[in-house]
DNA sequence: CATATGATGGCACTTCGTGTCATTAACGGT
DNA sequence: ACCGTTAATGACACGAAGTGCCATCATATG
């Protein structure tokens, strides 16, 4: 047999290596292909681009969605909120945080990775309002609690792997939120 | 005189006109650089890629940090962010209405400035959090008022920009601060 | 065994972005 | 008015990213 399987699960394990010996940028295509087996050209049918092969790997964004979108209907967007974290944080994060961590770490040393993980987390909000619109919010409210719930994502996300002691993100995120409504930011 | 005056803003309106003439993907910075009189080379001396031409214009993130260190020391977090975000509001929007649902078009027509974008609020996320961090807030607090702080000034832009009627920018911000206060998220 | 189909390779090409050195204008001192 | 210094620009070569197009190979299916 000619091809070997996986193609795309090798380069994306051959490209993190090489990115963490070497960092995003002196790392180069062609570096990678070699290292997976295949070539160029190949890469660029599986990653639209070099900064892709970080990110394909699993969607949030749809997960999101789906989760919204099969909620319970008896609940508010606060509500529904929170359950959508806390199911992503069990289902995508739980048991991951030594593999997160080194992904957040490679993602915060180079600016083309940030920008692109900035503009994944916009675009996750606007999925998020987008389904909660489709459960019967307003637009204003369902921007707004899309927005929050990202926040409280993102930032819990970011304690949670940088942080040594913590276990479970759930707690992270539990405490965030928790931060958020005792602050004086909204009284 | 050989070198006519102010090639940086000559770059920057050149491009300008062009991305709204034919898109950001389709203008080359040799087309840009051609109108402007220069060549390629200098392009990239004033502007670090091809995205930057559309964001170098004026740094929101120094004017909110110097605002922020010298804010009166008897306000807290909460306060600051309101009076940094109507001082914003004011010095670097209003009666700009036009211009900036323009800059805002060209920009959500593209991924690659949608990333860059998306960075720059990251960036500001950063910027606003060290400085209240210095005036003497914790971590975590800094953190979720900076987030929450540019979140509002986010949305309110775009609504600012999107809808006709709307005439102050400020009245954005609170319509948006507000609505989050009455909100379920926080209850 | 033949053929259709999908995955991969090969190659030329454009654009982006950088390193390096040459050239030109402006400025200050004498 | 002359000269040397400095800063802005030009010229050119080059590597790396990303795309279009067609050839080639493996596998499934009949």
């Amino acid at each position: 047999m000619r091809w070997a399987p996986d193609a795309r699960g090798r380069l994306e394990r051959a490209a993190l290596e090489l990115f963490s010996e070497q960092g995003f940028s002196a790392t180069t295509v062609p570096q990678i292909t070699s290292r997976a087996g295949l070539t160029t050209r190949t890469f660029f049918r599986y990653f639209a681009d070099k900064r892709e092969v970080i990110f394909g790997g699993t969607s949030i964004q749809d997960a999101a969605s789906t989760l919204i979108a099969e909620a319970p209907a008896n609940l508010d967007s606060a509500q529904v909120i929170r359950h959508v974290l806390a199911s992503l944080a069990a289902s995508h994060f739980e048991g991951q945080k030594e593999q997160m961590a080194a992904w957040r770490a490679i993602i915060n040393s180079n600016n083309e990775l940030r920008d692109r993980d900035a503009r994944k987390r916009a675009d996750l909000i606007l999925a998020t309002r987008t389904a909660l619109i489709n459960r019967g919010e307003t637009a204003l409210a369902a921007t707004l609690a899309a927005e929050v719930g990202v926040l409280v994502f993102q930032v819990a996300l970011e304690e949670w792997t940088a942080q040594p002691g913590l276990r479970s993100m759930e707690a992270s995120i539990e405490r965030i939120f928790a931060a958020l409504q005792s602050g004086s930011l909204f009284r």
